[in-house]
DNA sequence: CTGAAAGCGCTTACAG
DNA sequence: CTGAAAGCGCTTACAG
């Protein structure tokens, strides 16, 4: 059996202090690395740190430093999509991490799938247990970015945030890399583009609609939309749908890459060949694209880079400095064999 | 452009004392929900609190209280394998979620992949961040539980852990369900059964392989041995390696559902038919088992159940309970078309 | 280069 | 039921 109630063994710095035969300012000041503690002094107050096993208390430290050194990356969606296969979310974590441990700072992961868990990390933040928030993936006119940076904590949104609140982001251009694969298309020789668009409550779901939309105006199609929610399911539900609408359409572009797997695969259970029949381009450029039956040919978003964009912004933010409102990631077309 | 200084706003308990002509201790009665506070008074700082903005300072409120009630989960993996397709993470992920949500607890959800980052987090549960730890996906003899729990963090780990660090722990019966998974084998009437093991530094793999030995040795039955790391390509070279060393091989148990569904493909690429030729048996009882083709029979382990009993034996602990050193869950067979 | 002292923003016995 | 006061464990001007 383990025992909650511990030996009260944590040892401060006054303890510290005592066992080296020095100040606590002195001590203090080893512990913080500042220069202008001689030598031998150091070495005592080190050793004392080590006997002791010394750790600062943080919640002491931050008082009255008003920093804590670490920062929350939000998440407000539930586990069961955040682990999907959807690649999207790991990139964004992976980037956030390799800025946030090159600046040796802690990143805290935080998932609000519940009103109740968004609730309590608005108390989080505001408590001033981290300095910083990147909140990803939102839904709708999220009011948690605008009522922290109102009450004064550093936050940076991964992608527009929709509704009024004025709080800086960084975003990948959906608009222009929907325009640039429904070009690809119609330079290809397609007449009748078809679109499976993302969730119209998120932002890159809408934008990426717009795009497709503003070509096709500029060349005066017409469009074909149905909505998926960037699932495989989804999207080969849309293709489905967009197949018994408009049996002509000969090609589709596909707001995600995941969604367009789901599609290609209800063209081949109907018997339009891809890209012969019917040409394919998605969104994304995740891993599964180069192995998609045939290869995907996609719109290429910087996923790691809007990570790692996100978290150096933040930084530079909580530092003090001013920051862009918004900062906004180039996209690429990349041919495969889809179309 | 947004600037990081801010306007210096957060009012401090004393501004909301001052504002509705209290003391700060009556503040702090209305804010920490005290009994005693006499209803005017407790609207007129209510009303203060709510004019003002305020909210309280976590690091001044846990220097006194000795809590952050917030709670940490550590994975020590790369965000590739966390986030992979394998939902054994994010089952796990969703229990503690639920049981700290009923707790009103905050998890904080902390990645590390590298030994710099290991370090970073060992440090920041050392300086009280948080109340307690949870940590799962172990490999190796990993120090860390031991040091937190020497130091007097609060511990559990998800899945026994290897060395000598006596540190409480959660765990599904993993040689028990080996040893059923490989009865059943011989039930119905296998004679030669191999196993894909998983991988031997997690305590998950090495005890899989154990139960499977043990079982195969009551009935003096030969073992024949390959080893993976739990990915689904893992599952299918163990697979080619398995019908290499022996081509009479009639049953395999692999230990975990990702594996078997590789070998599945294997067996079927090579021209055996399942359960026909080869009969295999899975563990976890993922979502997949029921999709792949057979449908796979296999070990069902508890994984939401897992976290959730991680999250109470943690709970009970940092609120100074005793605790059991161990918690084991029970699996169970289930048997579908595949064995 | 080092120490005494003030102060960060709270909570909580202790009186009244 | 309410307030004055001590104290949680640090950092940081300020002297010396």
């Amino acid at each position: 059996m383990t025992n909650g109630t511990v030996a009260m063994g944590r040892p401060t710095l006054e303890q510290v202090a005592q066992h080296a035969g020095v100040s606590r300012a002195t001590v203090s000041r080893v512990v913080n690395g500042s220069p202008t503690v001689a030598e031998p002094i150091r070495a005592a107050v080190e050793r004392a740190i080590s006997e002791l096993g010394y750790v600062p208390n943080q919640a002491a430290r931050s008082l009255v430093t008003q920093r804590t050194d670490s920062f929350a990356l939000i998440l407000p969606e539930w586990t069961t999509r955040v682990f999907s296969d959807d690649q999207l979310f790991p990139g964004v974590i992976r980037g956030v991490g390799q800025e946030m441990e090159a600046a040796d700072k802690q990143l805290v992961l935080m998932l609000a799938g519940s009103a109740a868990s968004h609730d309590r990390i608005e108390r989080y933040a505001l408590a001033r247990h981290v300095d910083g928030v990147l909140i990803a993936s939102m839904h709708g006119a999220d009011p948690l970015p605008g009522t922290l940076a109102r009450m004064g904590v550093p936050v940076v949104c991964g992608g527009r945030p929709l509704g009024r609140a004025r709080v800086p982001y960084v975003d990948v251009d959906n608009v222009n890399g929907a325009r640039q694969a429904v070009r690809h298309l119609l330079d290809t020789g397609r007449s009748r583009i078809a679109t499976i668009a993302g969730p119209q409550d998120m932002v890159a779901g809408i934008d990426r609609l717009t795009g497709y939309r503003e070509e096709l105006r500029d060349s005066d199609r017409r469009s074909i939309v149905a909505v998926g929610d960037f699932t495989r399911d989804s999207g080969a539900v849309a293709m489905k749908q967009l197949l018994q609408d408009d049996p002509q359409l000969d090609a589709v572009f596909v707001a995600s890459d995941l969604m367009a797997n789901g599609a290609i695969r209800v063209l081949r259970e109907q018997g339009r060949r891809v890209p012969d029949d019917v040409a394919v381009v998605g969104f994304d450029d995740i891993e599964l694209a180069r192995y998609t039956e045939p290869a995907l040919t996609t719109i290429r978003q910087p996923i790691d880079g809007l990570g790692r964009e996100m978290a150096r912004q933040l930084l530079r933010l909580a530092g003090g400095e001013t920051i862009p409102d918004q900062v906004v990631l180039p996209t690429e077309l990349v041919v495969r064999a889809s179309a």
